[in-house]
DNA sequence: GGTATTGGATACTTGAAGGTATGGAGTTGG
DNA sequence: CCAACTCCATACCTTCAAGTATCCAATACC
């Protein structure tokens, strides 16, 4: 929570450094105590702010709900794909994409509870539900492109259509999440990894012998 | 929602009758409108009562929402196991066990959306969290007996420990439940089928067969 | 430097939902 | 058939968080 300080010269933080405060406060606060129960209240004063602040840069709780999820998942999204990015320039492909999202998921389980309730609350709203569709299918053809590329790259056959093959990456990889939010010691570092491997078959393992002898430098 | 009836020569519904009223009516308002988003008077409501009886037979709504949560995931539970023995009396296996899971997944969506809210929930409450935690292991242990026999019965080696393969189903079916409550198109009928097919390889291609041999009439 | 503007603190209103108290109709036992 | 009891409807209370109105002080602009 260190501050950040106002820009020299200035005893008032700008319009946007405020928006900033308020967002990190608003995914540690929800975070802890879950969307619905958290009080605007506890995450202006987790802001070092007061709800006026919050009212003044977001209309509504809803708002400031939508923002923080539709930044945040962007973040996600991109550091995902450059662990893929990484994933691909000589390592050892498929089992280094389940490495990196099962750091995320490690990492960030506080993300991926709030995406859950997230999905629970957009559901009931008309919009919102069409809003996140859309959305999510961008999402899938992003990690599916990501995929085609992965799998070019490392001269390997994927043992499903990308976009089946990026629908199953998101479902096992939010799943496990899941589990092992509720229990962590339920879901093995390397459990995603083996499995993956399981499903691209030999292939991988091919790839993967020669990326070792490749890169293990 | 058809009356269930009082008992003969009686006009007054009996406790376990309003009780079960009540429950069902939750699940269908909670399944609309979300747990936390759901009035009590609202389930009441639906069930052709009052907040009184809801109060008179549950002592609050946390109350309420854990007896339907216990309830349905025994349910749930008891139906799949009913479902894996099936496919594993001359099925074909694990595709059954998909057909099965993918089966419960489409017809039960308003379920699997109660239960990601409710691990959201559970996660902020200290004593919820380690009872769920629990009971989740029981769950995965339940399972994975259950993926032995079938395992045993069909000679079939499986490529995970029983507990893992087990965290791995739950994750996968969760996890595609989800991604098809989104979006339904998004999630292949058969997609489940054909990846577990995957995981566990050429066993059950050969064990799938054998079995079509047997069973094919 | 003075004036308009903006951002955020303070104090208030409001509505809604969880929970309670009580009475009365239905039920059971003697 | 009457007394004790049970269960639920009604009406009420209380709490509490979202949202609003207003004012003060720090900036921006001329």
């Amino acid at each position: 929570m260190a501050a950040l300080e106002p820009g020299p010269g200035r005893t008032r933080p700008t319009r946007s450094e405020t928006r900033r405060r308020i967002l990190d406060a608003a995914f540690t606060v929800f975070g802890e105590r879950g969307i619905a129960a958290s009080k605007l209240t506890e995450v202006a004063a987790a802001a070092g702010l007061t709800k006026g602040a919050v009212y003044s840069s977001f209309a509504s709780k809803d708002e400031l709900v939508l923002a923080l999820m539709e930044e945040h998942a962007a973040h996600r999204l991109e550091a995902s794909l450059a662990g893929f990015a990484e994933a691909g320039d000589g390592g050892v492909g498929l089992a280094n994409v389940a490495a990196v999202l099962m750091h995320e998921m490690r990492t960030d389980a506080v993300w991926h509870r709030l995406l859950a309730e997230f999905f629970a609350l957009a559901h009931h709203d008309e919009h919102r539900r069409d809003a996140l569709k859309l959305r999510r299918r961008e999402v899938r053809t992003t990690i599916a492109r990501a995929l085609e590329r992965l799998s070019e790259g490392l001269e390997l056959d994927l043992p499903l259509p990308p976009q089946e093959f990026a629908v199953i990456l998101l479902a096992l990889s939010n799943g496990l999440a899941v589990e092992s939010d509720i229990d962590d010691e339920a879901v093995p570092d390397d459990l995603l990894g083996r499995v993956l491997t399981l499903i691209a078959g030999e292939a991988v393992a091919k790839v993967r012998s020669a990326a070792e002898s490749v890169t293990e430098q």
